[in-house]
DNA sequence: TTAGATAGTAAGCTTTACTTACAAAGTAGT
DNA sequence: ACTACTTTGTAAGTAAAGCTTACTATCTAA
């Protein structure tokens, strides 16, 4: 639904202009930001002169002249205000408490109770980073499983299925009076990925995270595809595999089945067991890392397995360019650990599933941001909201 | 790239604001659009004045009262101003002059000449419908199969590869100045559907349009989505077939060797010719009608092909709804003429490949605006640029 | 030393939506 | 029928915010 503009809007997004032509050029004088965003220069110092007073933008000194009156530079001061991620997508909540950058300042952690998610450790952990946070709070960003009406901030189903229609948004911002952002995990990956991980120039991008669980998050023309009612980028239970094992959603053959972290480690476990290899006894003792470590010794039958995962994900990955005609690909989670031969599995798919120039125009890459990359994401996400950082 | 917002622009997008308001209402009186808009009820009396003296707004006459004085109700008056639209999809390019309901008021075709598409001929068509038009004109819509830049309403390549870098909006605002804008023939029509179509409330539909080619037009939040650089939707060349025939882009088992109008009618006459029916020599002679003809009289073998084409497009439409979570799916082009058998054969492949929930919630229809539907479209681009109906 | 260029600011203008007030025209209760 | 109250639509003035014009402070270059 359309909305109408006030003055007020007018003014909003102007001064979000204002700040990010000042946060993407690094250091730029108020003339410059005049010429580049085309405001006149009376504008750009009134909407400076506003962001000044908030301390989030501060001069550093003159420039050399270009001919005239020498300019004075201005910077966003990173350090002027912090933002609260919250990381809900383990059994661990994971909290930070970040700067304008993105760089993380103090992190915290927050187990289940019981085996089981509840507000109440979310509130322990935001409450825990409030006090932490040593500067003025821009908002709070929080990246969490399941399916999620970002519009309003509520979460409409955990796949747990503990939480149904939580208004946490609302909650948030009541208890802490600050702006609060809730999206799903994937999504803030890869909003995170867009504006910390050096994609120059790139206005649309599909970071596809496969941990616990695959899902993608895509970016066109620099904003987050939300989907509704189902949510986009849910791509874990999608068939790839013909007579596939069977899925713990009922399906047979789903992604997650062949290609997620712990459908490779139950694979090669599989695999040891039949080898009767001493080292193993149980799935839970291959972890992740272990396959890493086989798989880098050069394992043929767990090279087979990664690549068999690899394909899985090379089938999603061509129909997301198909389709969105999106040709920037990064994957995050676990399976980076892996390394190039992943990316290849992917590619050797996609060739056989698209045009093939439109396959190698394709880019595929890990996502550069690691494991924090859901906790600067929906810092990202604050920083999008609140100062219009693209 | 963001852009600086005027006092201009402002009042641009609350005139469209009204508009819309008024358009989807039917008929309303000014203190409701003020209350809908939530704009003050003078500032929605100043905006009718303006949208009044350009007679796209009329006074039709008093309502009872709600206990006071009655309001004069406000209809947009679909006959104040023309559109014209070009489709060249076809070897036949068609264009015709519509009314602002998107009805067709006049038609006219200009067949290829030396078998070659000519800008001359573009020309020559648009002027005849200007000179038929009586109206004021709106603007233009052009709806062309290839890869087009809609932001900057260009040509980027034709099929046919006769056209490259056609600056197709430019040349034809300096000839007719009227506003004009170009989009993908799939994509017109998707939002052509979607505006025309009697869509109740939904925001998101993704069409897919099944003729001599295949291709997709995907809505989000009622708008188009573009995709850049290779354009979204551009389906026609997924693999969905293994060791499938050739297709003509050197591929194999692309979705328009089983699922395209073509596609099928090669089958049938390959089918025809191996029964040693004597009612075909060249597959010229079979006909898509002929198909459907033979089809409805319940020919087996024949059913078959038409499911196996429904399959295909199963396959993408559900990686469509995997990827992007959106459930409403249009069909439209010459396969519509199958009817709902083509529709259980898509949500068939839908059903394995897909969660069943998801699957079953997916809402799979034929497009409703028959073969005007790119025309339509053309004209829908028009109204939402320039009126904001939408 | 001077002419010209550039940066930043000050004061007033313009556009546009909002506020307040009011007239016109209806309903409902007495 | 009269009064009190609602609702619609408009008129006049106010407020917000970007724009125009003009000015000062510097700096470069001839």
């Amino acid at each position: 639904m359309k909305k109408k503009v006030t003055h007020e809007q007018t003014r909003v997004l102007n001064r979000q202009l204002v700040t990010k032509t000042i946060y993407d050029a690094g250091e730029i004088s108020r003339a410059e930001v005049a010429r580049v965003t085309r405001l006149t220069r009376p504008t750009v110092s009134d909407l400076v002169a506003e962001l000044m007073s908030q301390r989030l933008v501060v001069e550093v000194g003159y420039a050399p002249s270009t001919g005239g009156k020498r300019p004075m530079l201005l910077r966003i001061d990173a350090d002027a205000q912090n933002t609260i991620s919250i990381d809900l997508s383990r059994k661990d909540f994971c909290g930070a408490v970040l700067d304008l950058r993105g760089e993380v300042q103090h992190r915290e952690y927050r187990r289940w109770r019981n085996d089981r998610p509840s507000l109440d450790l979310i509130f322990e952990l935001v409450d825990s980073l409030v006090a932490a946070a040593d500067r003025p709070l821009l908002g709070i960003g929080v990246g969490t499983p399941g399916l999620i009406d970002a519009a309003h901030g509520v979460v409409v189903a955990a796949v747990n299925q503990e939480w149904t229609n939580v208004p946490l948004r609302q909650l948030l911002e009541e208890r802490y009076g600050v702006p609060a952002y809730v999206a799903n995990d994937c999504q803030a990956a890869a909003l995170g990925e867009f504006t910390f991980g050096n994609v120059n120039g790139v206005q649309d991008l599909v970071v596809i995270s496969v941990g616990w669980g695959i899902g993608a998050g895509i970016v066109v023309n620099g904003q987050l595809l939300h989907g509704t009612p189902f949510g986009a980028g849910e791509i874990g239970h999608i068939v790839v595999a013909e007579n596939g094992e069977r899925c713990s959603c009922g399906g047979f053959g789903c992604l997650e089945t062949v290609s997620s972290s712990q459908a490779i480690v139950r694979q090669v476990h599989a695999l040891l067991a039949r080898r009767g290899d001493p080292r193993v006894i149980s799935p839970e003792q291959v972890s992740f890392d272990r396959v890493c470590e086989l798989f880098h010794e050069g394992d043929a039958e767990v090279r087979e397995v990664v690549r068999a995962a690899g394909r899985g994900l090379g089938t999603v990955a061509a129909y997301l360019v198909g389709v969105l005609g999106i040709y920037h690909l990064r994957f995050a989670g676990q399976v980076t650990a892996i390394g190039p031969f992943l990316l290849e599995a992917v590619r050797e798919e996609m060739v056989r599933l698209l045009l093939p120039a439109l396959a190698d125009e394709a880019q595929l890459e890990f996502a550069t941001l690691g494991s924090d990359i859901v906790l600067k994401g929906a810092s990202a996400l604050v920083l999008h909201h609140e100062l219009g950082v693209l």
